[in-house]
Order: C-alpha cells, then sequence, then structure tokens
DNA sequence: CATCATCGGCACGGTGCGTGCCGATGAGCG
DNA sequence: CGCTCATCGGCACGCACCGTGCCGATGATG
C-alpha cells in the first residue's frame, strides 16, 4: 500500500528540483512556481480542445510559451504532468451529505460525478491518463491510489454511516459494495460509450438497494 | 445501434480489397490470407513482449518480415488491427454452463475469463486496445460492440434463465445486473491494479445474490 | 549592483507515422 | 507451359514527437 505511495511519489516528484507539490498556494512563489501553474492550466486545456491524440510534451510547450525543458525539469513524463494537472482541479474526493437518506445521498454525488468525469477539463484529461496508464501498471497504481480509492472510501465511509444509522443490513462488510458502486460507474465513463445518466444509476442504487436496504424498516433516522 | 457496427465494419474492413474477416477459414487462400493471419499472430505475440509501449505498425512487421504496406493494406490503423487480433482469440463468449445453479455457473466463469483476461496474449492486447480506444470515440464504440456487449449478453441470458428457474427475484429487470457485474470485473481488470481473485468475485456475488437470490428458497433445480 | 538559477530558443539523433515508388515473386489464366 | 498482373518486401521521403544538450537572455536573490 504504502509502496504504491512512494511509487507515485517518485513518478511525480522524480525531478532533482520539485520545489513543491501542485495545488500548494502557500510558497515562496520564485518564478518557477508561476510556470508550473500555467502549465498545469495549459495541459488542461490542450487537453480540453484537442483530446488524447494530439497531446504531447511539444504542443504543451508550444501552447504555454515554454521551452521543453521547462517542463522537463518539473515532471518526468507526460503521465506525471497528467497527474498533477487533474490533481490541481480534482477538488471533489465525492462530498457526501448525509441526510439521512443513504440513496438519495448516493444518487446526488453520483450524477454530480458523472457530470463533471464527462466534461472537461477533467473528462478528456482522465481519458489521456487511463490511456497512457495501459503501459504503465506504477500510474495505473498511482491512478487508482490518487483518485479511484479515494472515491471508493469517501463512498465507504457514506453507506458505513448508514449501515450504523440502521438504513443498511448489519454485520456486512460493505467494502466490496463500495467498489462495485464506483466500478460500475468508471466502467460505464472509461471503457463504453453509454452515458452516466439517471437511469444508470437509479438501476445500480436499485440493487446496492435490493442487496442491503432494510427490507421492513425504509429509514433508520427516524426509526 | 446499428450505427456502431457500420461504425465498426468501416473502420476494421475500410481497405478498398479486404478479401475477407479475420478467422474465416473457408477461404480461397490466396497469398494475402496467410499473410494476414501471421500477421495478426505476429500482433498478439509482440503484444505478450512487449506490451502496448513498444507496439508499431513498423514494429509489427518487422517481426512479421513484412512491409508497412503489407499491413495498411489490410487494416487502416493499429486500432483495427488489434481488433481482428484480438477476435481472432477470442473464442469465449462466457460460456456459461447451466447446472441450476446460478451463482456456482457464474463464479466459474467469471474467475475463467479474470484469468483469460490477465494473461497473454489477449491481457497485453487488451490493453493496447483500451489504450487506443481512449482517443477514439468509434473505436470505444467498437470494442464495447464487439466484446463488452457479448459477455453483458451471455451474462443475462444466463440470469435471466435463472430468473426463470426461480434462482433469482422474478419480475425484475436484470438487465443491469448483468452490467455491473461484468463492469466490475472489467472495471478491476483494466482501471486497478488489485487482482480479480477469488475474493472479489465472491465479494461480488454476495451483493448480486444478496439484491436478486430468493430469499427462502435455495436453489431452483434441487429442491 | 553582482550573481546565478531558471528561462526560451534552437538543434541534435532517434523513432514511428503514413505514403510513394521500386523491382521481385508467385498465383491464376489462357 | 508461359504470360500477366496483383501482391509482395525493401527503401526512402516528409512530418511529428521524443528526450537531451547547449546557448545567451532574463530576472529574482542577497
Amino acid at each position: 500500500m504504502s509502496g504504491m505511495l512512494h511509487d507515485l511519489a517518485s513518478l511525480v516528484n522524480g525531478t532533482p528540483r520539485a520545489d513543491k507539490m501542485a495545488v500548494m498556494p502557500p510558497a515562496p512563489r520564485r518564478r518557477g512556481a508561476a510556470r508550473t501553474e500555467e502549465l498545469l492550466q495549459a495541459t488542461l486545456d490542450l487537453a480540453a480542445e484537442v483530446g488524447y491524440a494530439g497531446l504531447s510534451i511539444e504542443a504543451i510547450g508550444r501552447r504555454a510559451g515554454v521551452g521543453k525543458h521547462t517542463i522537463y525539469r518539473r515532471w518526468p513524463s507526460m503521465a506525471a504532468l497528467l497527474l498533477d494537472a487533474l490533481s490541481s482541479v480534482w477538488t471533489s474526493d465525492l462530498d457526501y451529505n448525509d441526510t439521512g437518506d443513504v440513496r438519495a445521498d448516493l444518487r446526488e454525488q453520483f450524477l454530480l460525478s458523472s457530470h463533471v468525469l464527462s466534461s472537461p477539463p477533467i473528462g478528456p484529461a482522465y481519458r489521456a491518463l487511463i490511456a497512457e496508464a495501459q503501459g504503465d501498471p506504477s500510474l495505473r497504481a498511482a491512478i487508482h491510489e490518487r483518485f479511484l480509492a479515494t472515491v471508493e472510501q469517501s463512498t465507504l465511509n457514506r453507506i458505513t454511516q448508514a449501515q450504523r444509522a440502521g438504513e443498511l443490513t448489519p454485520d456486512v462488510n460493505l467494502e466490496f459494495a463500495a467498489e462495485v458502486l464506483c466500478g460500475t460507474l468508471y466502467y460505464r465513463h472509461l471503457l463504453t460509450t453509454r452515458p452516466v445518466g439517471e437511469s444508470a444509476v437509479d438501476g445500480l442504487l436499485d440493487m446496492f438497494m435490493a442487496a442491503y436496504g432494510q427490507p421492513q424498516f425504509p429509514a433508520g433516522n427516524g426509526r
């Protein structure tokens, strides 16, 4: 586990002088930091415009008015650059509400995140990263660690909370359920051409609730 | 729907003289057909050896002792070549038994197909195709049509049969359940670094059976 | 004001792409 | 049997991108 994290860190900050992680505002902000953020933005813009095909270090540099060296000094590969670029706009780790109604809370977040995942800038950048990762197991691990596992974890937190509240079957390990929920959404998004819409989310939640919802007592909070 | 199929056909057989589809033995077998099969095999071999990185038209041609033209005359892109190469060894559309025990039948096929998917030659070729597809929506549609949808369909057939046999809840649309089952497996395979082992399959089937298994009457055939 | 890391620009050899043009090969037909 | 012609392997082209090295300019630091 921590091995993955280490691989990730070395992948992204493999350069000798990586001043700071992306998305960290409190910094002395030498000349380099400003350029770093510009490059991340240029990467996202370019991914949104031309997609994975046509995405290259040279193209990013051209767009940002930057020499290739300036990019290579910061990231060892385009995969690392994409990883940081995506992180810089990946604010929502699925920020679940807890209204006392699991199904509604899951539905809201699934629909929201599916919209985020399928529209620029995150959508195209994510696709590019997935493509890049097919030839690089350590990048695959990094993506899983940094994005997928996070989403699964927050989902697991929410449904575990529901389980404690009596909304779901007690004494059942929900870890795998969280993976099934998130995995199905990502499967649709990244591997098929079907949209992730209300019917898909509802179908998924139907199965989830049929499996783990308390049969007779509808909601746990009110008793 | 049929639009996807048309796109697929044009993608694979876009050349003016595409004598026949791959994997069709009964043919006059001019000089070209033999080369075609050799090229498909060389593609699979190369994918198994070097993975997606290092896979190129030139490398395939070099390995097969073939000019690039010979490849381009048959397939318009490496994506089309990969698609045909994978089809030529993709024999099992999940060939479910019907022993009267859905869960056991699903489990057997899931474990079997997960092994096939993660080992050469199918594993690496599949990964290469997924990578290629991230920049090409029509290829994504082709993959879904040719492989994923097929797997989902045969799974749907099996569980629908189980539903008729009284093993599963009647009057429930299982179409989405089939997608969840297959999607979760492919999610693990292609997007994470977790292995698809017995525990994963069992966890998945736990959720499926909890959702749709008949609560009191264990199996339909025996009693 | 002096220093020096970082900058943009340029060029390099290497590789793959997709195409065009060869002369050789071999299958099918008369 | 020999002719014909599609297909073959080989080679070369222009283009693009890779990753690296070397410039002289810039601008933040002290």
